[in-house]
DNA sequence: CACATGCTTCGATACGACTC
DNA sequence: GAGTCGTATCGAAGCATGTG
């Protein structure tokens, strides 16, 4: 029997076409304040999953008739050139090849552009602003360029609270105090979300608000993310429908939950560079000799992943830059880094503690779980690429 | 307080990809 | 080949947090 009516509406893009659950007051004001005035400015902030994004994409689909609306996503475009070039390409509709050209001209081009007088007000959303200005470069300054030039509205999303800490104080001052603070959604906000996706995406009398209140508690406790927490409605709903049955129960849940805790790491895992994937498995080494669930980050991990590195191509790097791995593996959300006082030793020490289930990873990675690669379907092949990139690290590196 | 440890920040350098 | 970016790497200086 059926049970998912709509695939699209589990869609981590989907956004439902009637109004947004508790988030649709931020829209009207967003949207009022966008007709009024030609330099709205506002940030954005709050964890992954509480409805940020979309929020920015319920205001285009608001008033996309009256603006131009431009959507840098900064996790993928992240220098001053991709995000120049970006915004001309979404405002004059054609390519723009910046092949050649020095940052100044294409700079130059941009300021062309946006000052050029229209009857259409200009939206900039940055999305993962944080990633912008996180990184070491002083890219930036793109959005000093925009603050200077023209007349534009800017929304800046970001996952971290404080990340307006780490602007340019330039650009820091023109955005005031104007910030919208996410918090988490709550598991009857969650419940509510999750009501709307079912009725919209799973077929009647196939679920029940049990199920609903089960998922929206769990995803509550591990994330807070609602995303999650969609994810694993469908992931239950398809576990109900390969079991053949009318109607979703608990045991679904169970079962989805179990595939929904491992797919993170495992697959991101196969798409790191090669060091990156050794510092993994180094961490989660030490991780397992604590048996605390936390690696020190050094010495203990970086000895570790020294000895899985030295017999790679291009050996084992030196401990700084094994510490800007760490924080690339911080910026992926896989480690959580705390302080911890030293024992027996001076100074202070750093501890990663892993956000997966570092157990099972090691695990399946080691093969020694025999029931392991029993599932069959989508994640399987993520898992055993997953496995095979740490077989070919431990065996190039002769350690096991 | 002087010193140890482990981190962050800043800047220098090397190198590949690209255009002129 | 020169010039320009962007990225990866590393060293030096300095800061924070601890010990004796």
């Amino acid at each position: 029997m059926k049970i998912i009516e709509d695939v699209n509406v589990f869609d981590i893009n989907f956004i439902p076409s009637d109004e947004l659950q508790f988030r649709q007051e931020m829209v009207d004001s967003a949207c009022e304040n966008i007709k009024h005035s030609n330099t709205y400015r506002t940030c954005v902030s709050g964890d992954t999953g509480r409805g940020k994004t979309a929020i920015a994409k319920k205001i285009s689909k608001r008033i996309n008739d009256s603006i131009i609306y431009i959507w840098v996503n900064c996790s993928e475009t992240n220098t001053y050139i991709q995000i120049s070039k970006s915004i001309i390409e979404q405002i004059k509709k054609e390519p723009y090849n910046e092949r050649g050209k020095t940052r100044d001209e294409i700079s130059k081009d941009l300021i062309k552009i946006l000052e050029t007088k229209r009857t259409k007000k200009i939206v900039v959303v940055f999305d993962e602003i944080d990633k912008l200005v996180n990184k070491k470069e002083n890219h930036q300054q793109i959005l000093f360029t925009i603050l200077n030039h023209g007349n534009m509205n800017i929304i800046l999303i970001s996952n971290e609270m404080n990340f307006a800490e780490r602007l340019d104080p330039r650009v820091k001052k023109r955005f005031g105090e104007n910030k919208i603070i996410l918090d988490v959604y709550s598991p009857n906000d969650m419940y509510q979300i999750l009501k709307q996706r079912a009725e919209l995406g799973l077929k009647t009398n196939t679920w029940d608000s049990e199920i609903l209140i089960t998922i929206a508690k769990f995803s509550c406790e591990v994330s807070g993310d609602i995303r999650h927490a969609i994810q694993l409605l469908e992931k239950t709903a398809v576990k109900a429908e390969v079991a053949k049955k009318d109607k979703i129960d608990l045991e679904d849940i169970r079962e989805a939950i179990k595939e929904v805790q491992v797919s993170d790491i495992e697959q991101v895992f196969p798409t790191l560079p090669k060091h990156l994937k050794m510092s993994i498995i180094a961490l989660v080494q030490n991780a397992l000799i604590t048996r605390e669930g936390y690696a020190v980050t050094y010495p203990d991990a970086y000895f570790s992943y020294e000895k899985l590195a030295k017999n790679q191509r291009f050996g084992a790097v030196g401990e700084r830059q094994f510490r800007d791995y760490l924080r690339s593996l911080e910026m992926l959300n896989l480690f959580s880094f705390q302080w911890r006082t030293a024992i027996n030793r001076r100074g202070r020490l750093r501890i990663a503690v892993p956000n997966f289930d570092f157990k099972q990873f090691w695990e399946r990675i080691n093969g020694n779980n025999g029931d392991g690669g029993e599932r069959g379907g989508v994640g399987s092949t993520s898992v055993n690429s997953a496995k095979d990139e740490a077989e070919r690290i431990f065996s190039e590196a002769g350690v096991r």
